[in-house]
DNA sequence: CCGACTTTGTGCATCTGTGCACAAGCGCGT
DNA sequence: ACGCGCTTGTGCACAGATGCACAAAGTCGG
């Protein structure tokens, strides 16, 4: 998960027999880059590709791939492979793409700026149709073919574009306030990257991306590869009493 | 895990058995959000915290939290709790925080600008000494208080500041080839923005943040909650015949 | 000093995710 | 027409993660 994210809907109740015809949160997580590796196959004129190949291509395991891929039915074809085109669309109706969806972005600092500048978005239809803010000098100011509009706006423009997603770039003060006032206009998807943990009801999907965090576990990771040779593998672990530098 | 990370060292060799004496890579991922939920708390003035309160604040479950931190061994007291600031230590130490790590950043677009003023970084250590490109125009720019530097410095940046850490901010097509110049320069962590997926000697560590990616997720699930009426959940688990008002 | 209350740390059961290995199925060459 | 080789789809076993429930261990009031 990651994570790196965050589920709100799940193991609410109901803890007895369930259907279970769902694709896995985990397989979800991997739709979105087999699909990028499909779309640059397809670029260099492949129509058919076998689940190795397209694993290589995506890093992961072939039979990770097959499995994944057995949970949205069986579109492959045994001693081939699969057909470039018609997975990608397979994928993509899965996803849900194919449709435009409307993106609410609050919050044009930096970062607000970036992923309103960010290409990745159009190509996969979604398309930022409003940008907010409550700073006074930001507000008026054209990004792109958008203006920014003040944050008090946000129930009309929810209103206006019916379903859509809610991103919340702003500082971490402002985020709880504003995710409840997207949840208020009926907002029920929201992608948070300011660094708090933000409370929703139930029926809405929180996902957060924290680029702090990101550096955090590799800062761990190196550590623990750094101070590897202070631990023995002679049978437990004897505290490794740590030189603290700092 | 987030997921939605990569993992490039873990399941290689050694398939017997081990001491087992690391700490979990889902509970790695947590301790950032413990620490930031421990900081707020410490500012609030509290000096004390129970596992209920800090796993309200982090958006998980007790257990899962006091399992998460029985890893890095017992620092709470029974009938008490937590010291905020002694727990705030140990984890600092876990994470291998405490000292200062240098970043360089390679690509200077927009959201690598928005990286570079990040404030999140510094707080925790993180120090982006060197902001690199190959486009002229932006060569030679102060961002902050440093200057744009051409990418072929990039060996001699990484030698001088010894351990580092690598942020590819680039277009997707160079991020390979930036890549691989940080591996050869002997970086060992790298944080990936591109919309690619890194081919990485085992020893190094790439996570990697797709904004597009987060997005399709999201798309996924609301795609799901609206089409989930044509879902015959005959069994148990009705679905609250949430009104589709689009 | 003792007993009641609070909270941690963990054994256990469950569930999810991953990878191996192989049978089933398909195309192709002969 | 038929067998051969290649690839998918999946049964199975295992590893990892999650949550429940409770004993151990501490504090606090009397």
């Amino acid at each position: 998960m990651t994570q790196q994210g965050a589920r709100s809907c799940a193991a609410q109740a109901l803890p007895a027999a369930r259907p279970r015809a769902q694709v896995p949160d985990a397989t979800v997580a991997r739709l979105p880059v087999y699909l990028r590796a499909l779309r640059a196959l397809a670029d260099d004129g492949r129509t058919t590709v076998s689940s190795a190949a397209l694993a290589a291509a995506a890093g992961v395991a072939s039979a990770q791939l097959r499995r994944d891929l057995s949970h949205l039915g069986s579109y492959g074809t045994r001693g081939v492979g699969y057909e470039v085109q018609e997975l990608v669309l397979h994928i993509s109706r899965e996803l849900g793409l194919g449709r435009r969806w409307p993106v609410v972005l609050v919050g044009v600092g930096n970062l607000g700026l970036a992923l309103a500048g960010y290409a990745g978005f159009d190509e996969r239809g979604f398309t930022i149709d409003a940008l907010l803010d409550v700073d006074e000098t930001r507000i008026g100011q054209h990004v792109g073919d958008q203006v920014v509009r003040h944050v008090d706006e946000l129930e009309d423009v929810v209103r206006s574009f019916g379903v859509c997603i809610g991103v919340i770039a702003t500082p971490g003060t402002a985020a709880q306030d504003v995710c409840d006032r997207m949840v208020g206009a009926g907002v029920r998807s929201i992608l948070n990257f300011a660094p708090v943990v933000l409370r929703v009801p139930p029926q809405v999907d929180v996902r957060k991306v924290d680029l702090s965090n990101e550096l955090q576990i590799l800062s761990f990771r190196e550590h623990r590869k750094t101070g590897l040779h202070l631990v023995d593998g002679s049978g437990a672990d004897g505290p490794p009493a740590g030189t603290v530098p700092a």
